[in-house]
DNA sequence: CTGAAAGCGCTTACAG
DNA sequence: CTGAAAGCGCTTACAG
């Protein structure tokens, strides 16, 4: 059950503790035949650092803390949070931080959770939700706590971030439909206040701007990001113009709700309508047809998240960091997009 | 940035170090008046206990190690993981414990966490992955790691655990479908391999065997929880089985699946073909009809999985638990199992 | 390159 | 009820 010390390491060795403790953390200012014996050491008793007293002596935690304040709603029909999730924690392994999870879940806790965040008990934090008007990192990076948050945050805010390439993701998109011809192109947006959703609307508007296709306000409708909504919209959309030849929409699940709706109407995809969607998720692939796409790396992001998050923990600096992570766009069928079967 | 010490609280309290330290853990034996001037000089020097040193004198890590081993694809798109997260974060948190999340994604990160775990660096772990056959929980405990596994693992294991009853579920649901008079009901399985499908499938089996009424296998088709391979079962079970008139579904994810091929197919529900399935989730309500469901409480499963790791903490010992959560049949229109409107 | 020693901030017998 | 003191296991100037 419990490891060796430094100690019984260093005795075993021959050395004193101090070299025993330059050995363990790579300092290279050591003797051949010492760092061997130690490492022979380390070995042989089966020597574990004690966190607790590396961190107490080093006061740095080794840790950081990941939050998740997200609606049960949000968070469960969201394969976003694991994504996200699983990058965060593979880029913390690779630096032998320890991923402290929290997620607070009342007034209460939120309170505390300031607490515990600025208190030391982490280098730093990561914040995963989503939802537009969020205090809490912009408070902490003002007390000097170094924070990112995933997607961009709303404007004004002072804290870095990781975001995809939302507006960039959906100019491709939108150009791609008009190098299928379509010219009647709608749009099934996201929630606005979701900065991912008023960043794509936004690449909508422009690159129909960039082509010279004047945005016509009926050709908008409005998701939620869920199934549900992408099929109200969509009926929305067929309703106000049945001439529509193409849907630009902001998310997959939507794009799947969309595709059942058209079903229903008979109309047939891509011949009569062509529909491109946006997450490039696993549903994509399940849809009839193939779903086109915009592809982003969820879990690159958290990975991303991490390396902007230790930067500022190194270098104890407050500096503002922005990265924004490309997107790519995924031709299938359900746009025209491939001439063969591949998808 | 950086907190008072206990310290500096007793000099400012005029007591010893000591004597803070017992106030601020709530230590009975104290004076009102000393207890009440630290309790002061807490507040008014915004103390928060240096936790790596709470750590080393205690010899506790006060955090547990929550695993979550599993597939991309398996953890994107089950709902299960947020909301067992989320049970384990709120239970956590309700004992100032944290929570170490730990996505071990290759070979050699799963032996890393080994010694991780079984280096005093958490109190105890709990295991969320699913599959099958995995050794990690069973050899930690076999090295006196306090640890606990959500839903029942494969027999002959010795680990502690908390599962759902899936098992008396089932028979619930089948039970539910001989009272609207169907008689012969086909049951569409999870992967047996995972222990919870195994139990709905043996519950199904049960529930027929008690009403006298005979097993055939050409009624059981395999599906692996995804909507796709509820969809192929039921394409299977009606070919097999036209005159199946029943259907318990072992996932609400299948039973989508089954409902877009009996719509497909012409059958309507619950008139031709009843239908019930499991877990009672979010899309329950959102089928057409509205899906009879098995209900179980993950985020309770999380916050019990807590409490059966700390008991076992707290009291040092080797005990097996487990703890088997109630399930309950939910009647919705897919089974005709409400008279009236009311969901 | 190496060791003796101070220090990180807390807990807890022990003696009173 | 309370304080002086040892101890938890590590890191890191400092002197050599």
């Amino acid at each position: 059950m419990r490891s060796a010390t430094l100690d019984e390491v260093a005795r075993a060795a021959g050395v004193s503790r101090a070299t025993a403790s330059r050995v363990v953390n790579g300092t290279t200012t050591v003797r051949v035949e010492a760092r061997e014996s130690v490492v022979e050491a380390v070995e042989r008793l089966g020597y574990i650092p004690n966190r607790a007293a590396h961190r107490l002596a080093k006061r740095r935690s080794d840790s950081v803390g990941v939050v998740i304040a997200e609606t049960t709603a949000r968070l469960f029909n969201d394969p976003f949070f694991s994504e996200v999730l699983r990058g965060i924690s593979a880029g913390l392994a690779a630096h032998k931080m320890q991923l402290a999870l929290l997620m607070p879940q009342s007034e209460s806790e939120e309170n505390l959770l300031e607490q515990y965040l600025a208190g030391g008990h982490v280098d730093g934090a990561i914040f995963v939700s989503l939802h537009g008007d969020y205090p809490l990192p912009e408070r902490l990076h003002a007390r000097g706590v170094p924070v990112v948050v995933a997607g961009e945050p709303p404007r004004g805010s002072r804290v870095s971030y990781v975001d995809n390439d939302n507006h960039g993701g959906a100019i491709a998109a939108v150009n791609h439909l008009l190098e299928k011809g379509r010219r009647t192109i709608g749009v099934i947006n996201g929630p606005l206040e979701m900065t991912a959703a008023a960043s794509r609307r936004l690449g909508y508007l422009d690159a129909l701007r960039l082509a010279g296709i004047p945005a016509r306000a009926e050709l908008e409708a409005g998701g939620d990001f869920s199934r549900e909504g992408g099929a109200r919209a969509m009926r929305e959309l067929l309703q106000r113009c049945p001439e529509v030849d193409a849907v630009f929409v902001a998310s997959d699940l939507m794009a799947v709700g969309a595709l059942e709706v058209l079903r229903t109407a008979g109309r047939s995809v891509p011949a009569e309508v062509a529909i491109v969607g946006f997450d490039d998720s696993a549903v994509a692939l399940t849809t009839d047809p193939p779903l086109s796409s915009v592809r982003q790396s969820v879990e690159l992001m958290g990975r991303e998240l991490v390396s902007v998050l230790l930067q500022a923990v190194e270098a104890r600096d407050h500096v503002l960091r922005r990265v924004i992570l490309a997107t790519e766009l995924v031709p299938r069928q359900s746009s025209g997009g491939l001439p063969t079967g591949k998808s």
